[in-house]
RNA sequence: UGGGUUAUUGUGUAAAGGUAGCACUACAGAUUUUGAUUCUGUCUGUCUAGGUUCGAAUCCUAGUAACCCAACCA
């Protein structure tokens, strides 16, 4: 017996769908407006749209809407391209809602024609008057009395250029009592002598995203149009316009949108990270863009099983950042090359290794013995990290303090016999012995040590910066708290080191390249790094059961 | 004083009247030349109150809480 694998929500939809007969394949489209950069929350609704469409055979659109020229721009489609594609995800089509301007513009004449649309005069103010509130009924506009004839000829002359920007707007004749706000007369098109980044200047009307949007998953045959739940109380509007219109019978289904704890992911708030230079950009590693986690080093893969298990439902969700690190540590695991790099050096001496000789130790690339294994120089003086020795040994500490003796990793046991502060108190060096026949491979030494320490050798250390990210805000969720969201970004978000020192194998670091800089977590090149200067990005930290026993 | 949606451990997500499961987190232990990985184990849950039923997370009734709706944004 094959273990039933659960199905979430719309998976039951679609295969009741396929299984009574509804639909012989099913389409479903990825609807991004090209006015800004796509974050981990679309990412969740591109595995969906793609996933679902891959797993019951079906296809899947990309369709830009863009329908508001004065905020949209195709750099914003380029990268919205690029990062979908790298998530892994092709499309079926290419499409733009404003590919359908003439066809929308037909099924709005349509509707005048059915007494079901008129031309309103009323101020942006008036026309929100009107409109009552969610607990008020609204009231009808004078102008909603026009007649067909009229509103036909007023439609044309919006089309044609004859009024400005807010002077007429098209609405649908619903219902101005209507306990559904969004079916109080909404408008269905507006004037906008602006430059649109694919039409050009042929259009000064363009419609509203109830309109073009629902019309244009009919246009294309949209079988489930998938969106999240602020769109519940659109439905209405999307199936009324079906009817009117009999155009195919696209459905709407909603989800719950993710959110994740430590960022925020308003398209606005993070517009305003980036405006207001808390961020270096959309790709900044602590946005949580895709460009932004491509960029850090998180891999397609790891973005695309999270979107996996964080489930599809309806209610409201704050998912763990620790998820999603668990994820991309699943993943880097697996495929990132080890190498030994020291973040913040303290030099150590090897009192009883010959001056000037120098060694040609291997070490292992990874867990998987088919990633082979690499050459790292040692010799008598070594870098290793001033938070591996401690004067005064905690309880439990596995590393070097007086006395105490560690493996350097893939080489010698050493034992620290003596170090030297300077006259500020601060360590500057520490001396050691080490034991010939403890080399690594053929340890012969007898010696059990508990601790196994990173190093790179003095002599032929290179250097790199390193950037380290944390979690952008201090709070699990900013966009709750009282107040500004950004009074609580976390100051210390990026630490740069300047100076860390690599072994000389990461020279020929390459863009795609993932590692493991060995106990300090996974790092990728990044995009600033030239060929005089490497720059490393941490992508996450390990886990640290010892960071965690001494809090 | 309206309408809509949702409620299962710290966080997510299953269970379609029949043993509340899985993952992350946390904690404990084993292994470890990364205090990583791997392995083993432990803790915590059905919003509340009634009802129906041999049996309720699931059905009924009444509450409660959270989120969404008053852009010529999408």
């Amino acid at each position: 017996m094959s273990e039933e694998k659960s199905l979430n929500f719309l998976e039951e939809i679609v295969e009741t769908d396929l299984k009574n007969g509804k639909y012989k394949s099913i389409i479903t489209r990825f609807p991004p407006e090209p006015n800004g950069y796509l974050h981990i929350g679309h990412a969740k609704s591109i595995c969906l749209n793609f996933g679902l469409a891959k797993d019951y055979g079906g296809r899947t659109n990309l369709r830009f809407d863009d329908t508001n020229p004065v905020t949209e721009d195709t750099e914003y489609v380029e990268s919205i391209k690029e990062d979908i594609n790298w998530l892994g995800f092709d499309w079926s089509n290419e499409f733009y809602a404003s590919d359908y301007f003439d066809q929308l513009f037909i099924h709005a004449v349509t509707l005048i024609n059915k007494g079901l649309a008129y031309v309103d005069d009323s101020s942006a103010e008036e026309i929100a008057r009107l409109k009552g509130t969610p607990t008020e009924v609204g009231k009808d506009s004078t102008y909603r009395s026009r007649s067909i004839a009229e509103n036909i000829v007023l439609f044309n002359e919006m089309k044609e250029g004859k009024y400005k920007d807010g002077e007429k707007v098209l609405r649908a004749k619903i219902d101005m009592s209507h306990t559904n706000m969004l079916m109080r007369d909404p408008i269905i098109y507006r004037i906008k002598h602006a430059h649109h980044h694919r039409t050009g200047d042929k259009w000064c009307i363009y419609p509203m995203y109830d309109f073009a949007h629902g019309q244009s998953d009919s246009i294309e045959n949209i079988t489930h149009s998938i969106c999240t739940l602020e769109f519940i109380p659109h439905r209405e509007l999307y199936d009324w316009l079906i009817y009117q219109l009999e155009t195919f019978p696209s459905h709407q289904y909603e989800f719950a949108r993710l959110n994740m704890t430590y960022t925020v992911m308003s398209k606005r708030k993070l517009l305003q990270l980036v405006n207001e230079e808390h961020v270096s950009g959309w790709d900044d590693p602590r946005m949580p863009t895709i460009c932004g986690f491509r960029r850090k080093g998180y891999t397609p893969l790891s973005i695309r099983n999270f979107c996996e298990k964080i489930g599809v439902a309806k209610r409201e969700n704050l998912i763990d950042l620790s998820l999603l690190e668990f994820c991309v540590r699943e993943d880097l695991n697996e495929t990132a090359k080890r190498v030994m790099v020291v973040l913040d050096p303290i030099k150590l001496i090897i009192t009883n290794y010959e001056e000037g000789k120098t060694e040609e130790l291997h070490s292992e690339n990874g867990p998987d013995e088919t990633m082979g294994s690499r050459a790292l120089p040692f010799g008598r003086e070594l870098w290793i990290e001033r938070e591996d020795f401690m004067e005064e040994p905690a309880k439990k500490w596995f590393r070097l303090a007086p006395g105490a003796a560690v493996r350097l990793k893939s080489a010698y046991i050493v034992k620290c016999e003596s170090f030297e502060k300077d006259d500020f108190g601060k360590i500057i060096s520490i001396h050691c012995s080490y034991f010939p026949d403890s080399k690594s491979g053929n340890d012969t030494s007898g010696i059990a040590v508990k601790g196994t320490i990173h190093w790179v050798s003095v002599a032929h250390a290179k250097t790199a910066e390193v950037r380290l990210y944390d979690r952008l805000f201090q709070v699990e969720n900013p966009s709750a708290e009282e107040g500004d969201f950004k009074e609580y970004i976390n100051p210390n978000s990026l630490e740069i080191i300047s100076q860390a020192f690599i072994e000389p194998s990461l020279e020929k670091a390459a863009k795609d390249d993932r590692f493991q800089f060995i106990r300090k977590g996974y790092f990728c090149l990044d995009k600033d790094a030239t060929a005089d200067k490497l720059v490393f990005n941490r992508t996450v930290t390990l886990k640290d059961a010892w960071g965690k026993m001494k809090i």
